[in-house]
DNA sequence: TTTTTATCAAGAACTATTCTAAATAATATT
DNA sequence: AATATTATTTAGAATAGTTCTTGATAAAAA
């Protein structure tokens, strides 16, 4: 179809043929205002309340094909339900062992992540993904509260 | 028991009240001797070389009490299936996304491998996870070797 | 010896996820 | 517009990795 035929508009272009339907844009509208990081199931309850009729699978369906466009990043940490996140700056992710929440960590400017292995020699990097796990602030604080009781 | 009636043993202590069994000794043996990072599975084919009534179930529960007791690492890279790895100095993990490999790559001295991240303010830091994907040197110099054919 | 506790094995159960197949819908082609 | 093509949705079945259950066995403690 030559350029000046196409049709204006505003959706998301998934690329590789694929349509911005329905039920992909309440997925992807839930997780961009979602600041935390919901599972596949978390997800589809959420999207729920606006479409009920909508389905499980569908529901990783869209994760699965919004993640593969790019628009949405797929969180894995250790062998937990996959999480997924709307942050696409290059991010860090801190899990809270004590409360389970998973919070974005900024990178710190000018320092590459990967800066801290001795990477192969020779070898091409395609990502490298930062995981620290410990306590969050609010349960060191919650912990040192009931100690002073 | 008073300490001088303990018996003299050279088993290694796995805490807890938990015994060095004879397949935990061989599981432990197959991981000490492995410098690739298998998965259960292929623990358990390893290990029925040498004892061929075991039992996957038990490889499993052999691998969680080394990996509780701390002798042995589990590693988990994405959703994949868990490997283990005897290597217990601090390192990350280069997964090789073209021939699937898993090797250990060094940290460089003196860098902190959480320097990179701006930690949350308060938190407790357990441990810091860095994982490379990539294509390692073997893989990058084989598909050269193509492109020049 | 008796009691307690830990372990093993086989298979069932579980969970997260992917696959299958049929129905539906959107887009492209005629 | 009508038809053909391709993409999508859905429900449920299937899968893979792992954990759980149970009864039998074995080691350690009393």
């Amino acid at each position: 179809m030559p350029a000046h035929k196409k049709k204006l508009s505003e959706k998301i272009d998934l690329g590789g043929g694929h349509r911005m339907t329905p039920q992909r844009q309440v997925v992807y509208d839930v997780l961009m205002s979602s600041r935390d990081h919901p599972t596949a199931t978390e997800v589809f309850i959420r999207v729920q309340e606006k479409m009920s009729s909508i389905s499980l699978a569908t529901v990783y369906n869209c994760l699965d094909t919004l993640a593969v466009a790019g628009i949405v990043k797929q969180v894995n940490l250790d062998r937990e339900p996959s999480r997924y996140c709307g942050n696409l700056a290059p991010h860090a992710h801190f899990h809270c062992e004590t409360c389970a929440t998973v919070m974005d960590i900024d990178l710190k400017d000018g320092v590459e992540p990967s800066s801290s292995v001795k990477l192969p020699r020779g070898a091409k990097i395609q990502k490298v993904e930062v995981e620290v796990r410990g306590k969050c602030p609010e349960c060191v604080r919650t912990e040192k509260k009931k100690d002073t009781l």
